[in-house]
DNA sequence: CATGAATGAGACTTCATTCAT
DNA sequence: TATGAATGAAGTCTCATTCAT
């Protein structure tokens, strides 16, 4: 009755759903198109999942969950505010450009379902503004960023660039390097958020 | 056969659609719902339209083109990069703020739709992205923005910041003023794209 | 989108729903079935029915308002309460016999219907307890029943009389007349409720 | 592979069937709830039914034969028709009184059971319905009940209507006694049966 | 030009039953 | 004996589009 939130086959479903909504596109992924690629019977999809939408909200809180939680770990270790900046502009087009089956599935397909999936979306992707948010917070409070930033507009303006950097890319049918943007955005925030213009080199 | 692309019809459906999209979300608005509110009968649509897809894809191209008009023609008026900037994101502030309706359908709902549908939509949607560069082509040319800034990227950062500011404004059910955001976006922008750090004022 | 409740469509989908499910039996009595019976497509049943429940609903309520109101008119015209327990039976026993498909609708199928049909049906078949039961209560009004016969307690033996004879005549597969069985369950029933045993001779 | 027809699990199992059915209905009672709530597993059910069918059938056969056994035994003692037949009714209202829930599946939850079912169920039924024929038979043969009455009929009369009157009562969720109505039934049923109108006294 | 009744393809989900352990 | 994870067939309903009037 309870769905089953573990396992070998909670994993590749959630992986075959990926790669279905990736080839196929979201409104053109049937639950037994998914439960083909993941080689069980379309009712064990529902041994592991709610419903349909709760296998999509999973696949998402899964994938964000997992970058998030890598995402803070490796932020904490940083000291400076502009390297924490360096490093999460990197680790966002590196993730996307690594899973490039997850990149479409993020910054297209995910994006056309109903308004009840955006909603439980919305949680998981919370936490990866606070996170944002953080790297603010602190290079205002250590000096480096100018402080009478607003951080929630400071937060909008680096997810929104990220976003946009990335959705284009993705539309472009990856026919350049993403990676290779995460140096010019980096200038273009970092200066966007610097106290007097003191902008510090790039470097991951 | 051919669909009219003109006619107080053809603008009755387009409004209705409008208001129906954001009454009810992209989901749930059908096209005999689109009908009943434009007073017409559900074939009459089929009249001024060829299919559901091109009524969105119009609606989108209408809105967006009436927009694109008007910003192209107030921006040519104004001589200083940075005060383009400013007048750019007071226009697609004012015109989102002024339209309720419009401002969730083109953040929410229409993002909602079809693979096909968003191809239609990426025509107009171009168009503006040429007038944002033009402003940083202009910055870059007349020595008010870097000279070595990438323009794509530039307009990215403009529109994706922009647009996310929008949508985060549509989605909090717009308990506060979006035009509010102007100025310290245009503090934000302004500061990532200017020459040594020469920011103009904000002024409108 | 409100179901039209009239039409010679509407009729058609009653009969062949009647037909279909007389024949099949109704737990394999698909609407895809009954729409081919019908001669119209799966969609259109929902142009003229909320849904499967309504349809079945529906046909009950048809079916028995149209008995209901033909024996509320023909005992009226009767004067003797005898003679309007004779009607009543006649009339019970020759409308299923007369329709054989309805008969082992209503006998048997329906019954098999979800709670929630059962209680749509329970409205109409309500009416049709009150005829039976003014039948009784002219009976002891007029002094030709006993005067201290508990009249529900009466109603509840007339109607559970009948309907399990007329079950036990449809699963017979019709194999002998229930026309033949109006007499002697008149007898029955007329004994039962006459005052001192002064039962009128039965006639129709 | 045959199945069992005994144990403390096939009690166990049958308990809880009627115990599931009574709470949920029919049609809501899944072989997995039954389990649950008989302490087994799904499987486990198929190593003492064929199938679900089988198990509903044993249920009714098994309750049905507990009650015609005993009641069988207690008519055999009497030697009056009349009282026989005020026995039955006791029997019969005093069985469902006191277990509401097997009232409940048996004059509601089992009735919606599909057509095979059912016919699983016409066997133990038919053997109660000897025994009333037999009460019948001896009241006719006695010279207590009028000598040309169809005993067929006299057994649906009687069955009909403790029948109809025990639904009812199920239905209106017991906010009367059932218990109560043995002695109306009675004299209902005694009037309609007996030679001359000589009706013996209530007396069980 | 306009109508609106009719069409029919297509998908999510349930649940009785099996079988490897 | 007992388990319970896995199976997969099957049906209701929606809604974009058509076409006779």
């Amino acid at each position: 009755m309870a769905a089953k939130r573990t396992g070998e086959k909670y994993d590749a479903i959630i992986e075959a759903a990926v790669k279905v909504i990736a080839e196929n596109g979201y409104h053109n992924s049937q639950v037994s198109k998914i439960a083909r690629e993941a080689g069980v019977a379309d009712g064990t999809i529902y041994l592991y999942f709610k419903n349909k939408e709760d296998l999509l909200v999973s696949l998402f809180k899964v994938k964000m969950g997992e970058f998030t939680a890598g995402a803070r770990h490796e932020l904490k270790e940083l000291q400076d505010s502009f390297a924490k900046l360096a490093r999460l502009i990197y680790l966002h087009f590196n993730r996307l450009e690594t899973d490039r089956y997850l990149a479409l599935v993020l910054q297209i397909q995910l994006r056309q379902s109903e308004t009840s999936i955006r909603q439980g979306i919305a949680g998981p992707l919370k936490l990866y503004f606070n996170i944002i948010e953080e790297v603010v917070s602190h290079g205002i409070e250590s000096g480096a960023f100018k402080p009478d930033i607003n951080r929630k507009l400071a937060r909008q303006m680096i997810f929104g660039t990220m976003d946009e950097v990335a959705t284009s890319w993705v539309m472009s049918s990856h026919n350049y390097k993403l990676t290779d943007q995460i140096e010019p955005v980096y200038y273009l925030l970092a200066r966007a958020l610097a106290q007097d213009g003191k902008v510090k080199s790039f470097s991951i």
